[in-house]
DNA sequence: TTTACTGCAAATATTTTGCAATATC
DNA sequence: GATATTGCAAAATATTTGCAGTAAA
C-alpha cells in the first residue's frame, strides 16, 4: 500500500460512509486498498455529477494520486453496488456519478447540458407512498429535460443577432 | 430510391406520425427517402423498447429492408429531433428507443433488465402541476428501479438450492 | 443539376478484460 | 503464503465521421 496517512485514518474514520464502505468491504470479502480510499475520499469531497473521466483528473490532480482507469472504473461499481453511488446517463452525455443524498430530481438543460439538483419534498412524498403492482422498488430517478434560464436569456438575446451552436457530445479531455 | 410501394405509400399516409415527420423533413429541408420512412414504418409497428442493433435487425428480418447502421443512427437522431422517438438509458444496458407516446413511468427489473412501461395518471397529473423555478420543462422521464415479480419468485426458489445469475451487460447479436 | 443521403470503412469514444507484478490479509 | 487488486495494453463495444457513389428535389 502506498503510504498517505490521510488515506489510512479515512479507512479508520467514523464518517458513516466510510464505515459502510468498510463493512461492504468486508462483507464481500474484498480488500482495502488505497485507491478505493482515495476515490471515496474524493467522492465525498465533491458536490454534484462527475464522469469517470473527471473522477480520474480530479484524483490525479486535487488529491495528488494517480489510479489508473481500470480501477476508477472498478472501484465506482463497487462503490455503486455499496449503495453509496449512483449513475445517471442523461441525454446527449456520457454516463454522470453522483453520491446517494436525498432524493431529487434532475433538471437537465438540453441547450448547455448542466445538470441541476432540486430537492422535492412533494414529489419524494409521492413517490414514498407509490406502490407499483408486482414491483418491489428500489430506488428511481426522475429527470426533467427542458431549458435552463441562462440559455434561455442567452437565446433571446441570440434572436437579435448573437448566434449559440448546442454542444455536441462530450469532448475527451486527454492529458 | 428503391422501390417499394408500401413504403412510397407511406410517405403519402394520413397517419399523423408521418405526416409530422413529414413536416419535419421538409421543414428542415431535408430528403424523403426510402430508408427513412423504412425505419419510421418499423418503429410505428413495434411496441415498447428496442435498441438500435435490434432496430437494424427487425429492418431487415421483418420489413426486408436492409440498411446500414450509419443510417440506422442517421435517422434515429432525427426522429428524436422530430420528437417522434424517445432514447432512454437505464442502468446497465445499452440505449433503449421508444417511440413518444402518452407519458409513462418505467419499471426496470434489475434482475432480469426487463422494462414494462406503465401509466400512471397521478403521476401525469402532479407533473403537469409542478414547475421549476427558472426552468422550462420539455419532457421528463420516471425510471424505478427494482425487482419484478418474476424475478422475486425465482429469486425466493433460489434460497431452496436453484441458484440464479444476474445478466452481465447485453450481449452483441451479431448476424 | 445541385446537393443531401447512403453505405462502407476507418476513426473515436467508452468500457471491459487478460495478465504479470504487487499489496492485502 | 494465498489470493485479490492494480496498471497496462489489448480487446470489445458503441458511436461518429470522411468520402465516393447515388438519389431526391
Amino acid at each position: 500500500m502506498k503510504t498517505d496517512s490521510h488515506i489510512e485514518n479515512l479507512a479508520d474514520s467514523t464518517n458513516p460512509v466510510v464505515r459502510k464502505f468498510n463493512d461492504y468491504l468486508d462483507a464481500h470479502n474484498l480488500r482495502k486498498t488505497a485507491e478505493r480510499y482515495a476515490i471515496l475520499d474524493r467522492i465525498l469531497n465533491t458536490n454534484g455529477h462527475f464522469s469517470i473521466e473527471e473522477l480520474q483528473q480530479m484524483l490525479d490532480q486535487v488529491s495528488g494520486f494517480r489510479v489508473s482507469r481500470s480501477t476508477v472504473y472498478n472501484t465506482v461499481e463497487l462503490l455503486i453496488d455499496a449503495k453509496i453511488l449512483r449513475r445517471h446517463v442523461f441525454e446527449g452525455m456520457q454516463a454522470q456519478y453522483e453520491r446517494i443524498t436525498l432524493p431529487h430530481t434532475h433538471l437537465i438543460c438540453t441547450v448547455c447540458n448542466k445538470v441541476k439538483e432540486v430537492k422535492d419534498t412533494n414529489f419524494a412524498a409521492f413517490m414514498n407512498a407509490r406502490r407499483f403492482n408486482a414491483f418491489n422498488t428500489d430506488h428511481y430517478s426522475l429527470y426533467v429535460y427542458g431549458v435552463c434560464s441562462t440559455c434561455a436569456r442567452k437565446s433571446k438575446r441570440a434572436k437579435h443577432g448573437i448566434k449559440e451552436e448546442k454542444p455536441k457530445r462530450q469532448q475527451k479531455t486527454k492529458d
